[in-house]
Formats: C-alpha cells, structure tokens, sequence
DNA sequence: ATATATACCATACATTTGTATGGTAATTTA
DNA sequence: TAAATTACCATACAAATGTATGGTATATAT
C-alpha cells in the first residue's frame, strides 16, 4: 500500500544479529550497544553493525530510536510476540516421550521474557485439568528451585516427561495428578531413572483466534 | 513527606525512583539513564539520580553495571518477577468498578514484558470458567486489535468492567458468558456508556507457592 | 554531640554512544 | 551491463553517559 515494498528475507549475518539483540535482551534486560555488538561479532568498528541494523529496520524487524542509547526495539510480531522454543511436550496424563530438539516454537507475549535457563513445555493431557491446566497450555518451568510439597513440577521419568503435582513423603516420592482417574506415580528412594527438572512457576495460554 | 528513619526501608522518593525504572523497562523495553530520570523527576543534574541509585542498589533492589549505559538491573524477587500494575479488577460474572489508581500490583515473571499500552485486569469471578479462564487470573488485554466474533474481550459498561466473549450481532453487541448461570449482555447501537476496551490476548496465572 | 542517611545543587572529565562520510570488494538484482 | 545490496573497513565528532568530588541543609540514631 505504501510505494516501499519491504524486503522481508533477512541474510544470516542480520539473522545472527537480530538472535544476539533478542538474546541480549531476554539475558541481560537491556539491548546491546552497536559497541557491544561489534565486539561479539568481531567487528572491528561500529559502522558495519549501524549498517546492519539499518538493514533490520527497513526490513521491518526492529526499530531504532534515534540518539537513544541502546534504543533497539523488536518489532517482531506486532512487538508482541517471540518466537520461544518448546523443547517438549509433557504428559499431565501418562508420560510421553521429550524430544532431543526444540519440538516446536510458541509465540510467547513479549511479555514472555524467560530467565537464562528456564525452558517451556506445552502440556498434553488432562490429569491436571483440576489444577486448571489443560492440554495445550505452555507451562513455565524454572529449573532452579526446589520443589516443595504441594507444588506441581515438571519430572523425567525413564526419558520421558510429566508434570504432577510433587509430594515426598518420608524415602518416596509421591507425583499426583489432579484429575482421580490418574493413580498417582510413585518414586522410591534409589530410584536412578528419575529426575526432578524443574518447578511450574506459571501457566500461559494464548487465545489466539480460536473460541475458547 | 519524610517518612520515619529506617535503614532496610526506601524513601517514598527512592520507592518512586525504583517504580520509574520499572515501568520504563516494562513500557520501553529498557531501563532509563541517569539524564532520563533526572528529567522525569526535575532533577537540574544527573548526580542526584546516582545517590538515589547507589542509595537502591545498597539497599539490594537493584544492581548497577559499572560503565555500561542503562545498566540497571532489578534484583526484584532473584530477577524474576516484575510488579506489574493491575488496573482494576474484572468481573467475569456482574461488572465491578474499576479503580481510578492502579488497585494492586501482581507480580508476573520477568517474561512479563507487555507492550507499550497493553495491561492487565485480574479476573474475579467465575463466569468464564468453562473458557478456562479463573478468578485470580491475570488477563492481557490488547487494546490495539477490533474484536472479532467469539474472542474473550475486556469492555467498559457504565464505569464498570467485564471480560466476556464478543458477538456483533447486527446492531447489537452481544456479551456472553460462558458459564450459563449469567445471562448475556446485549449492548444497543447507539448506547453510549459503552466500550469495547480490547482482546483478550492471553492469560496468565501465577503457581507461586499455593497448592492451586 | 557526633556520626550517618537523605536530598538536593554545581562542576568536571574520560568514555561511550549514535551517527555520518567515504572507501573497497563481492554478490545479487533489474 | 548497470544498479543495488551486502559486508566489511577507517576516521571523525557532537552529544550523551557514568562517575567523582565537593557543597548546603535537614532529619535520625547512638
């Protein structure tokens, strides 16, 4: 509509480019310098990456505010949607299978902005539907904390996943669906092919276009 | 006001200063420079803005980059969660005012990154409990896009709130429930204390420690 | 009474930062 | 073939930035 007709492929080195200014802002909290971006890419002057990002920005794909420093903005997605990797899916149900890759990415609001190593699971099935979980929602997990009593964590449990609800009770320990159809998975003490990975800090569901 | 001399306490000038920064970083994408807040607060040079900083980074509620610009980092809750203002609360089921002022803040994971004027309304209520969407839950309104048939909108109706799915039905605008213990609410064309605030985008609830 | 924390001001300075101009070379597009 | 685009380089500069030092004044704690 507007006579500039935007080019949207990108080349791999603005692709390398636009990953290092996301990963730098999911990381640190703040946009790289154009200094900062040169030094990481070995560049030895700041003018080749001002003309890199120029090329971002006229393909639509982030936006400088001039004279501000660190001014980068993702313009990915309305701004408001990044591309996250989900690096499996977890049964709630029975376990299934975690893929050795990122099985998928989920458009996470910008507001998604998840700490260094925290990761996403799309969830499958419906044992936790009583915790207000259900199959398709992308929980949250941060692989940093200790599970307590009553928390819902992620687990693997012979290579695969689960997310349940955790209990230990005295040498075992107890995973719990919500839903009464699901038994309750029981882990003994020396147990070697068990591994808590994480605790479910949050839930997201996007409502996309669909009705419910 | 000068408040009662404490030491682990922030002033309400330190407390305004560390809620500046945040909602720079949460409305910009960045946090603001010494200059930038100097400016915000009237302040006729950027050292004052540093004795604040340092005054808040002793006080551990943030950490300075040494030499980096716009280094500031929250160290809010292990960098994780950012208080987020919670513009009112909504009613899923009846309509319940909205507050003039921020009501409360919630505290979404640093993931929770919204867009320059997108917000968010905790629902109260259990109207749209079979759309999955439960009292307590964070909603992400995106006041940007039109409503479509079938998508979950937040709309104003007389000073009040409500998070309902949309049908433009002919003239009328019909609000419904998804639970059919509440009727709909039918809007006419010309009624004028009405207003489709935006789209629900997203939902988001917090696991924090409880058992829920 | 003395030390400390708060809350502003002014001045100063070495770096950093965004930005511009101009150059070379390879590759792609029209 | 000509015109862009890409991908680097070097140099340059005004403005912005983090930071320090020192001053004045008030309030609080020991």
């Amino acid at each position: 509509m507007y006579g500039i007709y935007m080019n949207r492929t990108i080349t791999e080195i603005q692709r390398n480019i636009l990953d290092f200014i996301i990963g730098e802002k999911v990381d640190r909290g703040i946009p790289p310098t154009r200094a900062e971006i040169a030094a990481h890419f070995g560049y030895k002057n700041r003018s080749t990456v001002q003309q890199h990002l120029k090329a971002l920005a006229n393909k639509g794909l982030i936006r400088l505010s001039r004279k501000i420093s660190r001014g980068i903005e993702l313009t990915l997605e309305e701004k408001f949607f990044i591309p996250r990797p989900v690096i499996g899916e977890v049964a709630a149900g029975n376990p299934l299978t975690i893929y050795p890759d990122a099985i998928d990415t989920v458009e996470l609001p910008s507001i998604a902005r998840m700490p260094g190593d925290s990761f996403l699971l799309r969830v499958k099935g419906d044992s936790l539907k009583d915790a207000f979980i259900f199959s398709g929602d992308i929980v949250i997990v941060n692989p940093n904390l200790d599970p307590r009593n009553g928390q819902i964590v992620a687990a693997v449990l012979e290579d695969a996943a689960v997310v349940k609800r955790f209990y230990r009770k005295g040498d075992k320990i107890e995973l719990v669906s919500e839903n009464p159809d699901y038994k309750p998975i029981i882990i003994e003490r020396n147990y070697s092919k068990f591994k808590i990975v994480g605790v479910v800090i949050g839930v997201y569901r996007s409502m996309g276009n669909k009705a419910g």
